[in-house]
DNA sequence: TGTACATCAGTGAACGCGCGTTCACTGATGTAC
DNA sequence: TGTACATCAGTGAACGCGCGTTCACTGATGTAC
């Protein structure tokens, strides 16, 4: 049935690096139109196929729009994860070491951004198992808030209180997130995250026109005052021991 | 040449009439489909006529979109002014309308909001037009903070100092916005308006899935929280002499 | 108040294009004996 | 090591559809004298 583990021939080389082909093609007609515009047509005559032949690879432009949609996530989880300075760092240093690669990426990727982060694409429907790979970067920065919390270099953001009912939502994160942190500090990860985004978007979706200028030194600002709400403190690095 | 304000004519209303139709038509397709697959072809046949009569009244599928862009700010704008209590009522109060208005219209016009703050169509540049338009519902959230610190009930947040370059920008914004207002306070204000907007579209757009279960709970608690940052404060009302 | 002309709305056919997907097929590559 | 069969990749034609825009046209509505 399945090609089993043991078949590494020709055959099944050839498969994986046809549909690696196929997808950096792909995310290159991605890059210049968008995802709405993108084309099972356009894609196999980039490659020097017939249109059909995709078939053979993807069962359909969802299902390839789908690999698509995972490898973006994968690709700045990449980043994300390689930009941390790791444990040593300050965490404000982490903070705006990682937010700031996020960003950068996003600048290089805009519209492999705006497929994960703008407005859905109409009538496609992200499967499950595009939940793992969403989770990469808001785990990279829940992991310096668990690292912090742990060194105890946090400052306890003083918090409004928070309502029951977000309260609630918070408490059910806690266990599989960020085990030692208190629930204020989980929530204001949670906006801290949404401005991380929130931030990118209105300036790559263009909100920010002729409102900011030096983009770089706005978005570094606004992360250095988000860090500062997060609880993450200025100057002190370490601790931990 | 053009027809004159004098012609008042049963042409000119219905050629009124019709561009509303038309555009009432396409607003429902946007509705159901999104942005980019937006039909001149599907919109007439819904009214009715063969589809090279609309270019009577719209010289392409862009500028339909461009005029159904304008309506949709200036319809959130509506939405906005209308839901602020007005000076008399306390500036977190009034945030809190107003916000509060932006995101139930947000979540009743799903692809409206998607088409002026989701991922731009890619291909179409946003004529010059749509500002005027697209700055209604931040101006009405500057309001709130120009007359608080008219009626001087905000506290001033204590803010990281603002770099150079982003104190500049912000500068810039100051005799235009809001004149009495402190530039760390403009700058704050910047990042309200992200965070509003970062906030509706994350919960839009599916990345609060399975994290926030209690959406209108959550986003008030934002809100909340913002506004507090702004230095609008939280039982106080009215002042103003 | 009536006529001649200009303006405009809407028609219907056509151009030229692109799309996703199915299907029967040819050859090449792999596997089991 | 060699042969018979199964698997798979890729072809090429076709289906049925949709799209934006142009163009010459028919009639109806408006305007100037």
């Amino acid at each position: 049935m399945t090609v089993g583990p043991a078949s590494r021939n020709a055959r099944a080389l050839a498969r994986a690096e046809l549909v690696r082909e196929i997808k950096r093609v792909a995310r290159h007609q991605l890059t210049e139109a968008g995802a709405a515009a993108l084309s099972i047509r356009a894609v196999t005559r980039e490659l020097g196929m017939v249109s059909s032949a995709i078939y053979r690879y993807f069962p359909s432009r969802d299902d390839l729009l789908t690999a698509l949609i995972i490898d973006t996530y994968d690709a700045v989880g990449d980043v994300a994860e390689q930009a941390d300075p790791g444990r040593a760092a300050a965490p404000v240093a982490r903070w705006l070491a990682i937010t700031g690669a996020v960003r950068s990426w996003a600048c290089a990727h805009v519209q492999e951004y705006a497929l994960i982060f703008g407005s859905p694409v109409p009538g496609y429907v992200a499967p499950p198992d595009t939940i793992d790979a969403a989770a990469r970067v808001p785990n990279a920065l829940v992991g310096i808030i668990r690292d912090a919390a742990a060194a105890d270099v946090r400052d306890q953001p003083s918090d409004l209180s928070l309502p029951p009912a977000v309260a609630a939502d918070v408490e059910a994160l806690r266990p599989s997130l960020a085990p030692g942190v208190p629930v204020a500090v989980i929530a204001r990860a949670v906006m801290a995250w949404t401005m991380v985004i929130g931030a990118i978007s209105f300036e790559l979706f263009g909100h920010l026109q002729n409102v900011i200028h030096d983009f770089d030194a706005w978005f570094e600002h606004v992360m250095r005052t988000t860090a500062a709400e997060l609880g993450l403190d200025q100057e002190e690095g370490r601790g931990h021991g």
